[in-house]
DNA sequence: CTACGCTAATCATCATACGATTAACAGTCA
DNA sequence: TGACTGTTAATCGTATGATGATTAGCGTAG
């Protein structure tokens, strides 16, 4: 129910500057006015001003106003700005970024899952996957469980960085869910993978680990990069 | 010169959050007497800590106060926030993940550096480095160098996750600079290393350039796995 | 053409008041 | 007793209006 007004502006704000209504470099509408067309008071404007500035989306100055700052100064790593930017549907360097990125990080965070997972995260990671092989016929939960399943892998690797990554890696999930999802069968079929990696963690066997979870990256970056261009576009029309 | 009372109000609380004067789960005074302790209206107290709350460092609530969250939570990849961590000395589990984070992310960067550096990025990597030889007697100037000279590095990658993660690096890259200071002549051993990395990117020799970036980091890490226990239990002595 | 100072736009800060939410407590009823 | 429910007070949430501070942009003088 009732988020904030704080919450609701910056939320807006946020999503609307993520969706490129205003261009990096050019400013957003005065105080004053923002509030009288979203019905709040300066306060609660200022407030959310603050907030995204400091996420680094904007910047202002008494006299120039407040600027959106180039995306590049954006904190890529904060959930909220990841899934303002996905909600319109990531831009496409950024999906390549992020499939390098997966590429580096998680096969490492595998490695280290296998040699540092406790009882508990093991037993977790199993159980998730249990949830991903119940969901893969329901369809949308699909995405939930497959987003929650890589998640408590990265968690098991002990790294607070990876963890940070979460957030950004999810946005590839989606990605990948959304591409795959015109092809159900695709799910079914990588289903052993997710569930080799998930035993390869409790058998502290980081080499197989390691070898599904980089069949599984394969597997999404060729989908990805087959279907992403496409799905673009057919978001565009809408 | 005078930074606006929001900015130092964040700046004097995140410093104050981080050095751990509040622990997590704590909460912090209420707005108005914070606003009297700092001689500041309760407005900038307010917006200060919506800052601190997009940064994932604070959580408000009426009647609960404001409560200082787990540090998994906080903004890890935000330069402010590393900047506050690493003014009190990082704490130890932050150096051993951010080790295993650049063994991880930085050889990585430097093959995309190899393979996709521009003419313009190549020459700022070799001006980074003459830079480095020059500040390599001056003492306190090598630390700055030796950031611009990763930082162009991690630049060169084009990849904008890698580039988020420049103010944790760095804030690594001080604490090994802050270790080896008591042996200047590992600054002038190191140096042909650097040199060797700067050459392997402008040849877009990707093998020389891995092999040069896991040597330096090999020896940051023995330097730091030696000697951080020390300087951390001298700072506390301080 | 340059340098300097003016001006107006915009944010920064403050003080105050009242509304909204909710944790904690007290009281009631089975 | 023990669980439920209503009350209350602490704290944040929002609004308003006034005044101060900063500075981009322009106009003017040298």
């Amino acid at each position: 129910m009732s988020s904030s007004f704080h919450a609701s502006t910056v939320d807006w704000l946020g999503s609307w500057i993520a969706a490129g209504q205003v261009k990096p470099g050019q400013t957003i509408k005065v105080e004053a006015d923002l509030g009288e067309q979203l019905g709040v008071s300066r306060t609660v404007i200022r407030e959310a001003i603050k907030t995204l500035v400091a996420k680094g989306m904007l910047e202002v100055g008494p006299k120039v106003g407040t600027r959106v700052l180039p995306v590049r100064r954006w904190n890529l790593f904060d959930p909220q700005v990841v899934g303002w930017l996905s909600r319109n549907g990531l831009p496409e360097n950024f999906v390549d970024d992020l499939l390098d990125l997966r590429r580096t990080i998680e096969p490492m965070a595998v490695r280290w899952a296998c040699e540092r997972a406790t009882p508990e995260q093991i037993e977790a990671v199993q159980l998730a996957f249990n949830a991903l092989e119940r969901a893969v016929d329901s369809g949308i939960d699909y995405n939930r469980a497959d987003q929650a399943f890589h998640e408590c892998i990265l968690a098991a690797s002990h790294n607070q960085f990876i963890e940070q990554m979460v957030p950004a890696l999810g946005a590839l999930l989606a990605v990948s869910f959304e591409v795959s999802a015109a092809d159900p069968d695709e799910l079914r079929r990588t289903l052993p993978i997710h569930k080799d990696m998930a035993d390869a963690i409790a058998a502290r066997d980081s080499t197989r680990g390691v070898w599904a979870c980089m069949t599984l990256i394969d597997n999404a970056d060729l989908a990805i990069k087959r279907f992403y261009p496409k799905v673009m576009a057919s978001k565009k029309a809408s």
